[in-house]
DNA sequence: ATTTAAAATGAGAATTGTTATCACTTATGG
DNA sequence: CCATAAGTGATAACAATTCTCATTTTAAAT
């Protein structure tokens, strides 16, 4: 028994702006974004919003960078970057860790429902600004 | 220029006590455990010990988790799985993922200073508790 | 040993990201 | 179109963590 969400503007809103990223804001900054499009939304409705659809498993919350969360509308399996100097979080695809899930299973005992894999440096295009 | 830090018996009790556990615990736990060694420690006292340990690579934060950071003594590379049920923190082996960093960097062009892998799940003792 | 400057402390206020409350509005199914 | 469940905006509340500041402790140099 799915529980069932009802249509709303704002939610539609926020979604298709979240969409409009390549690397993945925080909602602080999702915030600005979605209120140039509609000034009135309240932040408390963002937040509800950014939950229910991770409830959803229509959006993806990324914890463990060190201030707050960020939120990614890409839920195929794959890992993440923030770089240190632009503070953007990118995407690293899964095949860096083949089989991880089974290896951790077998090594552990334990069942895995969740996993990310958090990276932190620095980004090319700030490797490439930093040597000029 | 390695900055200097002088002793305190608060940062001696604060890391002898985070030795002692086996799984990672919360600042908040923590503080608990500290408190029965040396009533007057304060929690800003614990806070600034804990971060003046990470960033001299004494100790290891845990952040990704839904809550609050856990603390690690253990500075060796590994990773974190955090059960659904009873809350503990585990560390989890680095070979489930071999050559991570190394693989990462080749497919991004990124640097990777840190990383860690976050897992959640159920912990094999909760597996069989529920199978009961 | 005494002096001195830097480092650390305890207590509590302040800050930050996020969630809860509540009166009101909108969506949906009959 | 009515009833009811779901969603909203505004703001208060909250929890984790950091900051402030007057006082105390450490280290090292006299």
């Amino acid at each position: 028994m799915v529980k069932m969400m009802n249509y709303s503007r704002q939610r539609e809103v926020i979604l298709n702006t979240l969409k409009e990223y390549v690397v993945h804001p925080t909602a602080e900054s999702l915030y600005e974004k979605v209120r140039e499009k509609d000034s009135k939304i309240s932040l408390a409705t963002l937040y509800r919003n950014l939950n229910q659809l991770v409830e959803n498993g229509i959006i993806k919350k990324i914890d463990g960078f060190y201030d707050s969360a960020h939120f990614d509308h890409n839920t195929h399996e794959h890992y993440h970057f923030m770089c240190r100097n632009c503070k953007r979080v990118f995407d690293i695809p899964s095949n860096v860790a083949p089989d991880l899930i089974h290896k951790t299973e077998e090594t552990t005992g334990f069942l895995i429902e969740n996993h990310d894999i958090i990276f932190s440096g620095i980004c090319k295009d700030c490797r490439n600004d930093m040597s000029n």
